[in-house]
DNA sequence: CTGAAAGCGCTAACAG
DNA sequence: CTGTTAGCGCTTTCAG
């Protein structure tokens, strides 16, 4: 039924390997017969089979994303830079969610890599440790972490400067004259998240306290609650993520108080909703659809050379974030 | 450098032929030379390659999931449905984005199709009329249509009761006491928003005007400041989508109406932020995942069944939508 | 229960 | 410029 390669082959009463140059647009043919032969793989509709070509070459013109879980608007935008990225480039992308289990992750891992794919892109489902970054190295694939890696890694990295993005928290904060605030964190231990408290603590200094809870909008929604059982005692919450600032600002509201009068709220990520919860949320933005570019950029880059039996280096590369002040945070 | 079946048969001193069996769990096979095939596959760090078996199967156990723009939440809860439903039976998921441009969607099926997907979910980048029914079918591939489908279109389908949900809408301001309402509509013609009319006008019968703009949220906000300008002559709004609903409450707050005690305002979708907005929004909710896992449930079945050459009937499914009574809407 | 052999559809030297 | 010849790694009759 498929149409293949012989069926055009003898079509066009030419050898199969012939047919194959012309369609694969190798030197050496003759404009003519090339001409003819497209010709007639278009009249029956020919369809290459990327596996037999995939078997043959080794490569399979396809690259993996994996993710915590592709529902976060983060990674949707993350998810449509390399999408567009490999379609230009003539790659297909097969997604995957881990929700951060490692097992999960490398369940999909192995599937990933019994199809050959050529590359892989990497939300890690924990620390790249020594351990982490062994089990994955096993499977010689190409990849980029979206995360800090280990110093001798073989992996390339892309990554937010989080650190740096606490730091304007710290300090915008600060020059609108909070010196009590709250720091709305997660229990779990993100080196993302865990970079925005140091960077934060850089430039704000001493004066704010850390709650640790579920990294949640029902988490912080509670952490909130919490709080504001007893007297307010801050000016400001920073909550290491929108989602969690979200969560902040119900409970906050809820309690009649008045962002940002009686309190500033700041998150981090400025994910789609922030600019249209009441009121706007101040953030921190991150490059997400340009770490997709990136991130598939150089994965290709390394895909490339090591077809020319040539690996290069590991490249590390970290994106800037900017503040988006918009209506949540005030002076004290 | 990796290793194959063939280094597992030299390693054991069996027949490749039978290694093969042993490790795709076949009948008639010794317990005990399966068990050391498998260490010895374990040991060796064995992973199959899949091209090669779907060359030889004519399977690849993968399934594809063509949709708008998965930056859109609705395409990303979908396709996290999907994504579970297709891990759990062990097929991967290749995505694509088609900006609903019919010919990045054909370029995005061709390259999927000679990829070998076994089956493909497609939010379709036009109406699926007679020419982009055939244009597809050509492929022979199964599909599911996340879309309303041609009268004798092969392929099946899994949508929305938008109607239905358009039915409630209208009922449930007619419950409240409205009698003057506007409706937000899109000026573009997509079947989902046109149903919603159709279904609301069922249930609410006249006394309604619709008003035509972008399909977005700042469409939106400008219909409503248009309307605004002119004395209040309405109770009730009803935008046919949460986005829309998003930019008119906007413009109705800079206004200074209060929502709802001057007017009730009710969405379509229930998108994440619809309960987060102040106040949250009422508003026809869609089962989204499910929606995803229905889809890839039924294109499992298919699959399976054509494997087998039968090719079961084309199955049509429209998943209820429910009503989300929020504070947006109060009796007039 | 296991081995031998053919073949899935394509590419890639190597000859001519 | 084109044909011949081997595979790529795996499954699958068909024998034994």
């Amino acid at each position: 039924m498929k149409t293949t390669l012989r069926d055009i082959a003898r079509e066009s009463g030419l050898d199969i390997s012939t047919v194959s140059r012309c369609l694969s647009g190798a030197y050496g043919i003759n404009k003519d017969t090339r001409a003819m032969v497209v010709e007639t793989a278009r009249k029956l509709n020919y369809i290459p089979n990327s596996l037999a070509r995939g078997l043959a070459t080794g490569l399979s013109r396809t690259i993996a994303l994996l993710v915590n879980d592709i529902r976060n608007p983060y990674y949707a935008e993350l998810a449509r830079g390399v999408e567009d990225t490999a379609f230009e480039a003539g790659f297909d992308l097969v997604l995957g969610n881990s929700d951060l289990k490692w097992e999960r992750q490398m369940h999909h891992v192995h599937a990933m890599a019994s199809k050959q794919i050529d590359g892989l892109i990497l939300n890690p489902a924990g620390v790249m440790g020594a351990k982490a970054t062994d089990e994955l190295a096993r499977y010689r694939l190409p990849v980029v972490v979206l995360a800090a890696t280990e110093r001798k890694s073989p992996f390339s990295s892309v990554r937010v400067d989080n650190r740096g993005g606490g730091r304007l928290v710290g300090q915008h904060l600060r020059e609108l004259g909070h010196t009590k605030v709250v720091v709305l964190g997660s229990n779990l231990k993100q080196r993302n998240l865990t970079e925005r408290l140091k960077g934060f603590e850089e430039s704000f200094g001493s004066g704010y306290r850390v709650v640790l809870g579920e990294n949640s909008h029902a988490g912080a929604k509670a952490m909130m609650e919490e709080l504001l059982a007893a007297p307010l005692d801050f000016s400001a919450v920073f909550a290491v993520n929108d989602s969690m600032a979200i969560g902040a600002l119900e409970a906050m509201k809820f309690a009649g108080i008045l962002v940002p009068q009686d309190v500033s709220l700041i998150g981090f990520d400025d994910i789609p909703i922030a600019a249209l919860l009441d009121p706007p949320l101040t953030t921190i933005a991150q490059p997400k659809y340009e770490t997709g570019v990136v991130a598939t950029e150089i994965l290709l880059a390394k895909i490339r050379g090591s077809g020319k039996e040539y690996v290069p280096a590991v490249e590390n590369r970290e994106l800037d974030v900017h503040l988006v002040a918009r209506k949540s945070t005030a002076t004290r």
